[in-house]
DNA sequence: CGTGCAGTTGAGCAAATTCAACGCTTGTGG
DNA sequence: CCACAAGCGTTGAATTTGCTCAACTGCACG
């Protein structure tokens, strides 16, 4: 039986006032921030949804568990990204946190009825949407691909949204990363090594990918 | 070079008032209807976007063609959806006709400027938005899945959009299919024949499809 | 009545998965 | 503090799945 939103036992309120990078949203609406340890779940498919999410620190996954018992993992989310815009009531994936994160909580329904009046509000809300619909058609675009390319490609993706130099710090794990890509994890480690041949990455640890050629990266998931 | 968004040389404008069938934007915004032949290039990628697009009758694709030679097909569009709701100036994907379509065209700019008044028309926006995030979401998931569930999952969301019965007309060829599905044309038809001796369909021709099992297909590709 | 395109089927091949073993790191208890 | 168990990642070998290449059928159109 789906909850109905209550937050989960181990969340862990921190200030009922918006902290300072709170978005304007939060300003208006209360907006709080809320503990999660690694591996909790967010919220559930089905699920009643209550709250728009924004990532503080840490890091999201949204997934769906299918029959045959493969997880297709349907996006990331890191610092900054938005995620859990329902225009419905019921959530329609899972999403639980990779490793130890901080999320923005803002209530659902006041947002929605700000929009009503604000068209700034509005406008924001269709253009996160709309940004979110143009990840996914880029996730879609890499099932075009072999493995290799798939993680060339998830690769390219990661740096782009939290690179600062030429090093990537992987949040996830290889299952989470093959869960993404529609392969396993063995592939997705035999694709890593064939990168690294190709001398356009060197993995200085498992999580963290130094970019060493990022032309070649783009140019194979092209 | 991108075409600046003047119509297409096929296009045979039909009439300048709006049709039975407009949907209330069109009575604000002098939305009009274009009649494309088979193959017909709707716009192509980063090509500057000045239309939303109501389909009519007949059907759409949008996709993109990787280096590979691989095209990727994002979304299939049939009567009464619409497409091309960009919040930037660029397209991100190409579009063209699948067979002989009607499209109602509308006035990006005239409705993105209304829907700053609107606010209907502006959560009308988010709501098409949100929904096509959700109908990339569910292909995302299909990719999890072995090819035969695939195909099979493919026949539910085209049963789901335009079935009357229990019988489904697809609009498009095996290789749209293909394409959908990041498999090969072999590998589709192959996938047809075994759900046909599963007993789940019955393939009265090439594209006309009957569900003897409707629920054996969902149950294939959940 | 061909000609051409779409779809199906078969055979061999390539790519990714499965199954298995092993190294490395991490954390825990003796 | 060390030993060892557990989890993650990598690698190898065998298997399976889907792809490539090729032939053939049926239908539509000129």
């Amino acid at each position: 039986m789906p909850r109905t939103g209550a937050l989960p036992h181990h969340a862990t309120p921190q200030r009922d006032v918006p902290p300072t990078y709170a978005s304007p949203f939060a300003r208006e609406l209360m907006g709080f921030v809320i503990s999660y340890p690694p591996d909790a779940e967010i919220y559930s498919e089905e699920e009643q949804a209550e709250y728009f999410y924004k990532v503080v620190n840490g890091s999201v996954r949204t997934y769906k568990t299918l029959k045959n018992g493969r997880r297709q993992i349907a996006a990331f989310y890191v610092p900054g990204d938005v995620f859990g815009l329902e225009t419905r009531g019921k959530h329609t994936l899972s999403a639980d946190v990779v490793a130890e994160s901080n999320l923005l909580l803002i209530n659902r329904s006041a947002l929605v009825a700000l929009a009503e009046q604000d068209k700034d509000a509005a406008g924001r809300l269709w253009t996160l949407t709309a940004a979110e619909l143009r990840r996914a058609q880029d996730h879609i675009q890499l099932f075009a691909l072999p493995a290799r390319e798939r993680v060339a490609g998830f690769l390219v993706e990661m740096a782009q949204r939290l690179a600062a130099d030429d090093e990537v710090e992987l949040p996830m794990a290889r299952q989470d990363i093959a869960d993404y890509l529609g392969l396993t994890v063995e592939t997705v480690s035999r694709s890593f090594t064939q990168l690294e041949r190709l001398d356009a990455i060197t993995v200085r640890t498992s999580r963290r990918i130094l970019l060493r050629n990022y032309f070649a990266l783009v140019r194979l998931s092209a």
